[in-house]
DNA sequence: AAGTGGTCTAGACCACCAG
DNA sequence: TGGTGGTCTAGACCACTTT
């Protein structure tokens, strides 16, 4: 399971670990480049690039003379919450239902590996599940997981438990990617959803990270009659809108 | 002007430089590490945190063995974020024009009083402008403005600044919402965009509020084939997601 | 004066890929 | 076999801040 790993990783990832985990408070100084050399015996090149990749990435402040700092963690914004469908049905107070199309093991190829940011990746969890409100198919998800980060994913029966659920249970998630494409259906997605060859769709691709790696890739289909996405969120208080 | 520079500065803003203007195409090589050593004089290290950083910012990707190549730039939109077309588009290198197609003063309707949630407007600012990526329409921008709020709305000349622009440096954002559909396009827009009438379209709404009141509504219209929505973000360190 | 971060060098070893 | 990227070291000089 453990990775061979580079240095200046390790060092991040104790680093990550005392800030998620809440041990370093946000405005906590955090060792200094020599202190990380002492400590983890290595060079302070090593250090520095731990350091200056985390301040990169948003976690750290650095001043020089001073001293590197955790930072405060900014607002999420909440357009692309990871909600879960099926609760979002019910709070809706609708019937929430789902089919199971497809669920296996299937082998990489080299246009998912790039995906997962994973070249060594042989094999990928695959499921393809229709969820229905009241009934009516309003989202065809289709995704793929990766077996090193949940090993029992294949255990769940997905009709009690979304892969959503399961996955937020088994992974922390500590960096999301969204892209939505408007698309006309594939003849597969319009037998799947029941809809017409013109109903436009809404497709939403989601890449999750938990601890520097691909998690789960997922694209969510939506027919557009159905279904839109919503989301309504004060700014932050500084107004940190980039331009 | 010229501030002193680091050196693995100059080495990425010579690539950049070179990728902005085009000279260096999308899977093109860019010199190797040793290349770069003995055309700037640096040592490898410094080499490697250029072209190490450049490809964190997603602008090159590297495979081991093989060499370090231009990367695609898909045009992206991020959903989060404010973000200035125009900006946007300079930043992927490549050019930035626009059609003012109506700009001026509207008569509310029950409809529009309704989205400004303020039954007393009389009137509002309405411009439509299609943004254009190397003389491609990409977006169409339909946009009413609520005149008490930024009451100089249209004095400005939008060829030079967008609304965006001018509409941030006029009020803070408080709130925002957004609304994602999939569309095809009316009649209208097909013109406008010069699309087909069975290219799917982003049909992307925003209100935006400022000192509790609605500043503007807008939709942008994105034909599939030329655009999509994206955001990335981290999330907090918290781990704070919803369910 | 001592400690901090910011940068840079000139080597090194490794895994990988190509011809 | 030679070139590529990936990592790492043990030094170094600098500007800066704190004591």
């Amino acid at each position: 399971m453990s990775e061979a790993q580079p240095l200046y990783a390790k060092v991040k990832d104790h680093i990550l670990e005392n800030i998620r985990s809440g041990a370093w408070e946000a405005g906590r100084r955090v060792p200094s480049e020599n202190e990380l050399v002492e400590s983890f015996r290595i060079s302070r090149m090593t250090a520095n690039r731990a350091l200056r990749e985390l301040t990169a990435e948003g976690f750290l402040s650095r001043v020089p003379g001073v001293g590197t700092f955790v930072k405060e963690s900014p607002a999420l914004s909440s357009l692309m919450e990871l909600r879960n469908i099926a609760e979002e049905i019910a709070q809706r107070g609708h019937r929430y239902s789902s089919r199971l199309i497809r669920k296996g093991l299937v082998d990489a190829n080299p246009a998912l590996a790039e995906e997962f940011e994973d070249r060594a990746l042989k094999q990928l969890f695959h499921i393809v599940i229709v969820h229905e409100e009241n009934g009516v198919p309003v989202q065809l998800e289709d995704r793929h997981v990766n077996p090193s980060l949940v090993p029992d994913f294949l255990d769940h029966d997905f009709t009690e438990t979304t892969p959503t659920a399961v996955l937020l249970a088994a992974t922390p998630v500590d960096e999301l990617e969204h892209t939505v494409e408007a698309t006309l259906p594939t003849t597969e997605q319009q037998r799947l959803l029941n809809i017409a060859a013109l109903e436009p769709c809404l497709a939403l691709y989601r890449r999750s990270w938990s601890r520097a790696r691909v998690a789960t890739v997922v694209t969510l289909t939506y027919p557009a009659s159905r279904y839109a996405l919503y989301s309504r969120h004060r700014t932050n208080a500084r107004g940190t809108f980039s331009q």
